[in-house]
DNA sequence: GCCAACGTTGGC
DNA sequence: GCCAACGTTGGC
């Protein structure tokens, strides 16, 4: 099983929108970056565990903990011209964005700044704090993933 | 294939 | 709101 991070906006989506969806689940659209596009569509498999990150906010920090509930399908907000993620590149037939299903599990018992993460030696060249880094869905390591844990 | 211009992300 | 970092676009 492995371990992932995904960043969502709180005023756009946050970890309290997922915990109030009908079973707590709702699709991840508008990834639009190959790379994280790459990871959701080859790699995610259900149960595979998700940080969910609030980032362009007050605090960007880590939240809570969400779980792939169904793995790579087309995002169909790329097809819809009135969407915001609309992208006249991605066909039905031919798609070139897709998603997958999260469900909410639990909140951590306290947010974990981005901050902190940032000064803690254990996480050395975790996507997520390397400076610059823009990838919005990033794989944690597991022994990253449980020290992140410890510090709730 | 190079690279300047432009748009976006996201911390601060 | 600012701006650094990065990705994408498109002229050549």
């Amino acid at each position: 099983m492995k371990h992932w991070l995904m960043k969502s906006e709180p005023g756009e989506f946050g970890i309290d929108d997922l915990a109030s969806r009908p079973n707590q689940t709702e699709h991840w659209d508008g990834v639009r970056n190959y790379q994280a596009r790459n990871m959701i569509r080859d790699e995610m498999k259900i149960d595979d565990l998700v940080f969910i990150y609030h980032s362009n906010c007050e605090v960007p920090a880590i939240l809570g903990i969400a779980r792939i509930v169904r793995e790579a399908y087309p995002d169909h907000t790329a097809f819809n011209p009135e969407h915001k993620h609309f992208d006249p590149m991605s066909k039905p037939d031919s798609p070139r964005w897709f998603m997958v299903d999260v469900q909410f599990v639990r909140k951590l018992r306290r947010a974990i700044p981005l901050v902190e993460l940032k000064d803690k030696p254990e996480l050395e060249g975790l996507t997520l704090i390397r400076r610059g880094n823009r990838l919005s869905v990033l794989p944690v390591p597991e022994e990253m993933w449980n020290f992140i844990l410890s510090l709730e």
